[in-house]
DNA sequence: AAGTGGTCTAGACCACTGC
DNA sequence: CAGTGGTCTAGACCACTTG
């Protein structure tokens, strides 16, 4: 039984279908509010939340007096800002390994936790996760990670080949939409810079994230440690 | 003349205020719709206009059948937006000063510079500004920017007010669209721990920046150097 | 059953941009 | 000036969660 969708969801997906597919060229205009809200057969205010989203999406900006522009025509926009580590040096010339120093199951979270988990993931317990990815054979981030262990059955059986946003959601359709971030210039404790093949008092950045999911009261947790001597930490976004 | 806000921002700006002032815990819900629509003497439709941008801010998170849970009430530094220093800040119990160290204008740019300016922008020259930030009678971040000589003129005569992206957008025109960004952890040299009244070897935030705007060839290039000791730098992505 | 957020309608007036 | 997006009202019905 397929339900069917919201109209301003339908709206959403056939413009950006459009733009996608070359049909509403870059840099030309959508038809103004008032002519999708007649041709749709919708409100305008159900016109504007299906706009709303290819805004946040990227695709399209407003020019008050104008119309809505459209600003890119190609997706990934949203998902460059937090690619995963693979997918992110995958098409550089640049080797890459990731390697799995622990996995497990706890009832309890670690405390006190960097992002404080909502009750129900507290009570539900997590999986944790500890790797170290690893640039040309040199170490540049230790990663720890957190997840609730809340509607993801077999979680790591299904991880084997150890892309984490892959599996959530080939397997789980949990997909990221957002993420929090705390950066800070840290002294690292012992333990993690021997990790990272770092002499003390070298500057270690330091991460917390927490991500927001499509799926409500589930979060992904993770800390990051990173090697910024050789390679920076860089990223885009809109 | 104070132009008045738009119901919906009155509501956000009233809610993230009590956020960040511990006011709302948070863990709690906030009061219904039905509710803040009764309270505020505005439509439901209105209300959650509000809601939304503390939703897309990463405060709250809705869950249906419950309320709006208050899921973050963090006090630091959320900069990587692009909004501008000023305004991240406006919004919360925090003070926060900028001191102009240094305006200036010069037909070399530094080299070599951070990200290479293009070929018209390095003909044009560019204007420097030296800005550092406090926050609470501490400084967090001392700022380096860089602008074209190309389309901005009198400049800084239009700048006295100190945001630079209002500016840009009001008297020229210019927006940002895009930020590309590189960030490590360093020692800092000796001078910039002094004006971050740091002392020798506390790690420092090191980030480049390249602004991406709406005119064509015209970026803005900043390099930051942020005390992370006690506010951390924070940003969500979406 | 009662209350919450999710979706939607049918209007309205305003500020802004272009011609 | 006409047309655009920005803001707002006063309703309505639905799906979902909890007691």
């Amino acid at each position: 039984m397929e339900k069917t969708l919201p109209h301003y969801k339908k709206l959403h997906l056939a413009l950006r279908q459009g733009i996608l597919s070359g049909a509403i060229a870059k840099g030309s205009l959508l038809p103004s509010e008032n002519e999708l809200s007649a041709r749709y057969n919708i409100t305008r205010a159900t016109v504007r939340q299906g706009l709303q989203e290819l805004v946040r999406e990227g695709f399209i900006e407003k020019r008050m007096g104008i119309g809505s522009v459209v600003v890119n025509d190609r997706k990934t926009l949203g998902l460059l800002t937090f690619k995963g580590f693979s997918e992110v040096l995958e098409s550089t010339p640049l080797s890459s390994t990731t390697q799995n120093l622990k996995m497990g199951t706890t009832a309890v979270w670690p405390s006190p936790f960097f992002y404080e988990p909502t009750a129900s993931e507290k009570e539900a317990g997590c999986f944790f996760l500890e790797r170290l990815r690893s640039v040309e054979g040199h170490p540049v981030m230790l990663e720890f990670t957190y997840i609730p262990q809340k509607g993801v059955p077999n979680f790591f059986e299904n991880m084997e080949n150890g892309s984490l946003f892959a599996t959530l959601q080939q397997e789980y359709k949990i997909e990221i939409l957002k993420v929090l971030q705390d950066v800070r210039a840290i002294h690292a404790p012992e333990a993690i810079l021997k990790r990272l093949e770092l002499i003390d008092n070298t500057p270690v950045l330091h991460i917390n994230r927490k991500y927001l999911t499509n799926t409500s009261d589930f979060h992904i947790y993770s800390s990051l440690y990173c090697n910024t001597t050789k390679y920076s930490i860089s990223n885009f976004f809109n």
